[in-house]
Order: C-alpha cells, then structure tokens, then sequence
DNA sequence: GACCCTATAGGGTTGATCCCCTATTGTGGG
DNA sequence: CCCACAATAGGGGATCAACCCTATAGGGTC
C-alpha cells in the first residue's frame, strides 16, 4: 500500500506547491486542509502517513492541531512548516516534537530531501531554525494564564472586560499582567504589545 | 518571442506554486525575487511582461516596490498576492492601481483563468477583494502626524518619549493621540494597537 | 513536611492616559 | 477674505495602568 500525506494550510497556493514536491516523493496526497479544525477532522479521517501543518491557521494554531493529531493518528509524521521566525513558536515545536521543522522562505530542495528520512522514522530540523533556537537560547517562558491574559490584552480589553470574561476579578488580572510585563520586561501596554508582535505570541492576521 | 513573468515572494514554496501556473499558462519565468529590493532590480535587469508581487516582503514594502517597477519598466503587468486581507492594505493597492488583485488564500484556478485577462490588458480583481473592500467603505484617514503618533505609540513609547523624538511637546503628542483614538474608535492603548493590527498599520513580522 | 510555583484577591500609591476645554499659527479652498 | 483643518500647546479632571505589598489555596517535587 503506498504512502499517504494530508497538507494543512490556509494558502491553497503553498498547498500547492507542497503537494507538487510529495508527489515527486511519492506520496499519494489523500487530503488538503484550510484551516485547523478541518486539518484535525481531515486527519481523524484518512490517518495519513504524513501530514504537512503550517502552524498559523484560522480556527486553531498548530500548536494545538498537533495534541489532536497525536491523540488520533499517532503513527502520522508531521512536519511543520513556518511563516514565523519567532522563537518562542518555534522552541514550542520543537518541544512538542514535531518530525520535521521548516521555514516557509527557506530552502525547497532541503524540505524534499529530508521528506524520505522523516518517512523513514528520522527527525529533521531545518538548519535556519536550529540557529534560531541557538541563538536565543533564553526565553521568558508564561503560564497558561498569562498566554490568554496577553491574548485579551492584546485584543484591546481592560482588566476588568478580561476578569469578566475569564471569571475572576480585576484585580487578579491586574497581578497576571504585572508578572507578565516582569517576565519579559515590557512596562506598559504598547511595550508588552510590541514584545509580543515579535515574539510571535499573537495571531497577528486574523484571517476572515 | 515568448512572455516572460517575474515572481516576487519571500517564500520559496509559494514562489514555487505561482511558477508552476505562470508556466501552464504558456509564461516563461526568467527571474525569481525573495525580497523587495531584489524585485525592483530584477525587473529592471527584465523587463518581464508580467510581475507577481507579494505585498509583505523584507527590505521594502510591496507598495513600495510597485512605484520602482512602474518606473523602471511601465509595461509590466503587476499582480499582487496578499496574504494580508486589512482593508488599508488592499484600498492602497485598489488605488495604485495593481493589474491584479488575489489573495493567497484563495482560488487558485480563479488566478489561472485571470493570467491570459491581464496580459490582455484588462483588470482582475478577485472576488473576495472586492467584498473586502465594499465591506468597509468608511476607512478612518489619518493624517501624517497622527500615523506617525501610531507607529510610535505601537512601539512601546510614551508620550513623553514621542515628543522628545518628534521634537514637541507631550501635550501635543497628548492631544494627536486622542484625535487619533476618536478617528479609528478606540478607548486605550490596547484597543488602539488591536484596530491598527486589524488594519495593517503596523509592520506586524518584522523578517529576518 | 518544606518548598516553589500558579492562581486567586485585595490595599494602596504613583504616574500616565483619556478626554473635555481654549488658543495660536499656518496652509489650502472657495 | 473667510473657513476648515493640521499642528502646535496648555489647563484640568476622572480613570486606569503599573507596581509595591500581604494572603490563601492547591499542585508538584525532593
């Protein structure tokens, strides 16, 4: 039986261009998907040998595609392809062990070289993005809470619209974000805003 | 003698699938570009009977390099890929006069048929640009002052800061800034900062 | 059990922001 | 010549953000 692959992305043009290089792998491509739900449901359906995630997609980020697929297709092999540099996403990846990490402006011949050896159980990690995460080797890592207090912040809501909508006062909204802005030194809104914009930590284009 | 296309995107993979439909559609693509000072200087060098551009590129903004390659080589079509879908962005490219507009999440087989239009000398602009942009006539205009307030104040700077920068009082910066929030309909920096991400005011990925 | 961290919540201070007002100068339109 | 508007500057007030502090409850680790 030959070899499957699913590609997940919100650009049907790289779509395409990924489909062309697995075909020339050969890999028969069963599914592609739009955004994070219909890459999880896609995957659920055809249990692919391979699936293709870029990590920024409406819906649902990558990062958490990539629990579902796991859960529901353990033997499926993803490789990640990133827009972003940031390297707090990409230690995030890292860690959550994708088999393979590219960048979406780095090399092509790279990505269907190493397509063979994730097949073949290795795991490839681009070199841009090894020197990435050797460059930063510090990263101010944050809670949970803090992650989604950002994001709402980030949104343009008030500490008490934030408490309201998370169901918890002000005021512990209030000590979050003081923690938050220590962690990464920002000490204000717009600092911590531009922090975040670079860091990757938002979904910077919400897409329609 | 055969027409000849440019492609200009920072991404290898999309360069690749944007290649692979100008070829089909009976284009040879002499030169490709991964930045924007690298797309005026390849133009330049080719003159290419048709320009794909992609708008969010490192070094210069493709609204930027749109103006270098009228000037260096007027008969070039132009089509521009986005992926950004704010309105700002598309009203700026709708007003500099793109030959074509799509976004990259889009049809793929609505920018195959669109290639022979526009080489015909006929305007395509994709259906969900056109959505995009009926959707939001009313777009705040800012002025000069008030943009350059808004970049500065995204970047983590206050008042007091702005002003030193821009050589004015912080009152004056004060008084820009709430113009500013009542123009765009924003109560706080974080609202403020949301709608100017919303709008693409802001150069969100800085690229390596 | 001692310890650290997260999440919760409040008290209180300081300074910045947000927004109302007036006022002057210069520029471009009609 | 008047009007609109951008840009400048300030007064003043209400609110909020930023950050210091203490404190409790629960989870994990050694």
């Amino acid at each position: 039986m030959s070899q499957t692959a699913v590609i997940a992305d919100d650009h049907a043009l790289i779509r395409q261009g990924i489909s062309h290089i697995l075909q020339l792998a050969g890999l028969t491509v069963v599914a592609e998907a739009g955004d994070g739900l219909e890459a999880v449901a896609t995957v659920r359906a055809h249990r692919p040998t391979l699936l293709t995630l870029d990590i920024a997609m409406p819906y649902a980020r990558g990062i958490e595609v990539f629990g579902e697929v796991r859960r529901w297709s353990p033997q499926t092999k993803i490789i990640v392809f990133s827009g972003m540099t940031s390297t707090g996403l990409l230690r995030e990846l890292d860690n959550a062990e994708a088999d393979g990490i590219f960048l979406k402006r780095g090399d092509l011949d790279q990505f269907a070289r190493a397509v063979p050896q994730v097949l073949n159980g290795e795991r490839v990690i681009s070199q841009d993005v090894i020197d990435i995460l050797d460059a930063n080797e510090e990263q101010a890592d944050l809670t949970l809470r803090e992650r989604q207090i950002l994001s709402l912040v980030a949104q343009g809501f008030a500490n008490k619209e934030i408490g309201e909508r998370l169901g918890v006062s002000a005021k512990t909204v209030d000590n979050h974000r003081t923690n938050l802005m220590r962690k990464v030194g920002a000490h204000s809104v717009a600092e911590l805003l531009a922090y975040a914009l670079r860091e990757g930590l938002l979904d910077t284009n919400r897409e329609v």
